[in-house]
DNA sequence: CCATTGCAGATAAAAAATATCCACGATAAT
DNA sequence: ATTATCGTGGATATTTTTTATCTGCAATGG
């Protein structure tokens, strides 16, 4: 059992993206620096948060990524399915029809128990993540770590965001 | 996130020896006849579990493989962990740390919020497949499956399991 | 002795994850 | 309009992991 590295570069990024005001975005290639990851490799990623409707981009020289809704509601449920697929981590192959006496489909129709508890562990394993929101990642990071790093994740993101055009980043 | 189907060979074998006599063996080239596998690849999994003291091994031309305990002292956890391994899923790589500014080691002593969520969730499942005994998944097999399945699975086991030579298994 | 079985290690083949690149469309600044 | 920047999608390469096979070896019952 295994979780990708896409998944924690994900999280990651999606946690900095909070931190952007408005509707400004952060490019990619700042996130991959930021994190010292590969660009084009981060940027498969990020394409699959946003295909999940958990980012949203931008193109253009001004162009980027931000959050595709509040922080509050995305989960960590929610980008690890956008990053690993939708699909259990145990997948019943059914080799208990495999032998050697092959017995009716009709012997069959009854899902095998296996599956059913290993299905049971996963959906435990999902609903965890289903409570952890980004919002909750995000303000025990500013709270509870080490102010250096704090503060220099901060002037990361303020160095890197980009206002948009049309609408207004409610100027004073 | 993925499970080999190592695992899921495993627990079906495991399920399998549940249904053997007293210090009755089960030579592994049976089981993978029984599940239409692979013997050589099949025996990896099945060293595993006998490495996890799990299973026990007899060589030896009456052979095989039987629990090394009781299936209601064996958990689905206990296999799954012995097949695939006890490293979380998800493995915080402090990717943190690797952009342009590196803040002295002592700004990360926090460990990282994200690995503390995906742990946290990871132990859930961990915590439901802890609960899941073997003896339960055989004893819901016996009731719930369809019987010729049932008849076929036990009439195979009484087939291949082969008795020990110096314990007497309760000869009448 | 000899046939059968599990064990360990080397190796190979297949699949998946990781990483890079390029042509393209969108867009903002000039 | 031109240009430079950026995300998108596809093709491709590289690396790692998983799956599978084979061989020699030790153990053991007959």
């Amino acid at each position: 059992m295994k979780l990708g590295e896409g998944v924690e570069a994900a999280i990651h990024c999606a946690a900095m993206l909070a931190g952007v005001e408005g509707d400004s975005t952060m490019a990619a290639s700042a996130m991959a620096e930021a994190f010292g990851l590969s660009p084009s490799y981060l940027l498969k990623h990020l394409n699959m948060l946003s295909a999940a409707r958990i980012l949203e981009s931008v193109s253009g020289p001004a162009g980027g990524y931000r959050l595709a809704r509040p922080a509050e509601r995305i989960t960590l449920l929610d980008i690890v399915l956008a990053v690993e697929g939708r699909e259990p981590a145990f997948r019943c192959g059914e080799i208990r029809r495999n032998g050697p006496v092959r017995l009716d489909a009709s012997a069959y129709v009854k899902p095998c128990g296996i599956n059913a508890a290993m299905l049971k562990a996963e959906k435990a394993y999902r609903a965890a993540l289903a409570e952890a929101k980004l919002s909750d990642i995000v303000s025990e990071y500013m709270t509870d770590a080490d102010p250096r790093s704090v503060a220099a994740g901060c002037a990361f993101v303020a160095r890197h965001q980009r206002p948009q055009k049309s609408s207004s980043t409610k100027q004073a």
